[in-house]
DNA sequence: CTTGAGATGTTATAGTATAATGTCTCGTAG
DNA sequence: CTACGAGACATTATACTATAACATCTCAAG
């Protein structure tokens, strides 16, 4: 597991530093494809384009801007082309709904079923993810106490990133 | 601090739990009184209210609910009304934000600054706040690593509460 | 007095999300 | 072969959430 950890480490840092992008999306539309056709999933086209247009950088993208492209793209342009797109991709765990900015971005994790955690900067949007945990132990025994059954949880902390805060708040390039 | 953690371990099973609501409600306004008089803001007749409104019970409730609620009592009928009551409640710690919802909690610990922890209720939207610590050391960690300076965050669990999930799954009376 | 900041009033609009219904395609059971 | 049913997609309409922008009011400090 010395790989894994050292990757679980460092991967917020790696998100937010320069990096040579098509290396993630590769990395991750691959094994979306490899997951949906072993679940025997339906990875449509527009499905996919979707995917596509999130993997391209690490911000939040919201459903209308997302929409936006899939229309110049010619996958049309009503809301629910979007909407609809989304949930499957959130459902099969490829895409997470940032809910601080009603937003939504590539899982860079879509291995494995987990409960994400955001670093989300306030001022260019930008979101890592790192794979923490599940629930902190506090909150599980609070959720036991309470007869409360856990289905999914998300941590999302708000913040500067090093780039916006190296450029005193202004946004990022 | 026994007394502190005492009532931590237990805050969110008393939440969910029947009890006499009429105490969070004095409990929490009372405080909420004091550190208004005491920070020197202004606590007005539809601030207060608002408050009011939202301790009614554990549930979270949506912007426009609130607003029609302030209206029927005689605040006007304009969403800036809710949103700004809501706006100088969160400022002051008195309000939560449910991202996960688009809804909004009175704080049940505005005694101090704190990052909130939600066990949301899927079925009944009961929201149950608890007081756990702040981030997490690994989300710390991987901030850290990423230059990453974290302002505030929040910890949102969606699941069943325990009267829920006994009704199997029905809404709650 | 006056003036400036905070609170509120009012109108308009931007942004997010889903309901509801119909069509199309394609695999498959009969 | 064909009828059926599920899943995907198309289309229209609408509901819900949130903020911009500007006018007015009030009251305490200078």
């Amino acid at each position: 597991m010395a790989t894994a950890r050292q990757t679980e480490r460092t991967a917020a840092a790696e998100a937010m530093r320069p990096h040579d992008h098509r290396d993630c999306i590769r990395r991750v539309l691959d094994e979306a494809e490899r997951r949906a056709s072993e679940d025997r999933v339906n990875f449509t086209p527009v499905r996919r384009h979707a995917l596509e247009i999130l993997l391209e950088s690490h911000a939040a993208m919201p459903a209308y801007g997302l929409l936006k492209r899939l229309d110049e793209d010619g996958f049309g342009s009503q809301p629910p082309v979007a909407y609809r797109a989304l949930d499957f991709l959130m459902e099969q765990g490829f895409v997470h709904k940032v809910e601080r900015l009603n937003a939504f971005v590539a899982c860079m994790y879509p291995h494995e079923t987990h409960t994400p955690a955001f670093l989300i900067c306030r001022n260019c949007r930008s979101v890592a993810e790192t794979c923490v945990s599940p629930s902190p132990a506090a909150l599980l025994r609070e959720a036991r106490a309470a007869g409360f059954a856990i289905e999914r949880s998300v941590v999302e902390a708000e913040g500067l990133c090093r780039a916006c805060a190296s450029e005193g708040g202004a946004p990022c390039s």
